[in-house]
DNA sequence: TGTACATCAGTGAACGCGCGTTCACTGATGTAC
DNA sequence: TGTACATCAGTGAACGCGCGTTCACTGATGTAC
């Protein structure tokens, strides 16, 4: 180990985002993250004002891969001029990201990162939304301002709640009542999308 | 002040009802639920063996009342006869439910008290979740078992991600993107659950 | 009805923990001369 | 090229806070005789 890093901000971002999806993002300490990076625990301040402008950090990388996750899967369409198609993959990546990377996912959208404190953060944000808005505009041409802005809130109220459904262990792993539900669902999320996204 | 309070059982949980709201669910400390019900940080163990105990209680009394939101709303619907009608006031009544008791309804959802260690809590949470299968049956009635799941787990997380939408302030108050297409749904909800439900 | 005593329902002090952050410091680096 | 020195990027100790929980206690209540 040297004593100068090097690259000790990267690294500690790097750091930050591993201990968000092994703790859970209200488990990330400033001390963690600075452990997990084998540096002290007042290293951080030399490259981050505060906890939360690192916190913020991650939840932009969260948004940057997301968008990526989004254009990626509408790209890779095997049927480019089937605007529902791909509107089925984005869902399905987006559904992807939210399972898989939880606690990021919980940062993006949380109040931990106030997102007029970050324009940074913000801009990432609103690019994602906004690759949402233009596969619906696709999906539905000629639609009236009024009804795309509806139709965006219901598909996007939509994958979002489900995400947080599906990881709902409390009822995922329930006998009863939403269970079974949910459990057929995850089976067949492609299918469920279909129905979702009418 | 009596020393013997006489009910601090149900003032404690009363107490915890009320700084939920207030402090929200993640600052719920016993030291305060305790001070807001003038009580020293130490009574409450008399009655709960630890916090968590007293969260559950306030969680089950989130899904008690909730449940009665969507009962009441589903018979005070004026035409009975028109299921639409009727799910689109639960719907309503669900969101309204979400949006004015947040904390609340965070803590029903989340990982803070688990249902399976809390029997009468889960009771509770599948009971609610029956109502809006009930009135999903009488909506497409002859639906198969399938579609019916579908629908629900579709409709559910509908109502779900809208209420952590709407009440995301980094959006709902954005010049741009979500915030605009977030005031006009907000501004019309009727219309647009009406969209969603479709 | 009066009293001794067990039990119940409170109390304040304290423990031990983890946290964000500050402080005075030290070792490494780079640059002016 | 060598050296003095400013600056940078780390360090460990400590502060102050809030938390859940435990402990030994005390005041109030109810009940057996």
């Amino acid at each position: 180990m040297k004593y100068h890093h090097g690259n000790l901000k990267e690294a500690l971002i790097e750091s930050a985002c591993s201990v968000c999806e092994c703790e859970g993002h209200e488990h990330m300490s400033l001390r963690s993250i600075a452990k997990n990076a084998n540096v002290s625990q007042t290293a951080p301040y030399r490259h981050f004002k505060t906890k939360q402008d690192l916190l913020s950090e991650v939840a932009k990388r969260g948004f940057v891969e997301l968008k990526n996750v989004l254009m990626n899967a509408s790209r890779d369409t095997k049927t480019p001029e089937d605007p529902q198609e791909k509107f089925l993959n984005m869902g399905l990546a987006y559904l992807n990201f939210g399972l898989s990377k939880q606690n990021t996912y919980d940062l993006m959208n949380g109040p931990e990162c106030p997102k007029d404190d970050y324009p940074e953060l913000k801009t990432e944000a609103q690019e994602t939304f906004a690759i949402l808005i233009t596969t619906i505009v696709e999906l539905k041409p000629g639609i009236n301002e009024t009804e795309l802005e509806m139709m965006s809130i219901k598909h996007w109220a939509t994958l979002h709640g489900l995400v947080s459904l599906l990881r709902n262990k409390d009822m995922a792993e329930s006998e009863w009542g939403a269970g079974p539900a949910l459990r057929s669902v995850k089976k067949d999320l492609r299918k469920f999308l279909r129905l979702a996204i009418d």
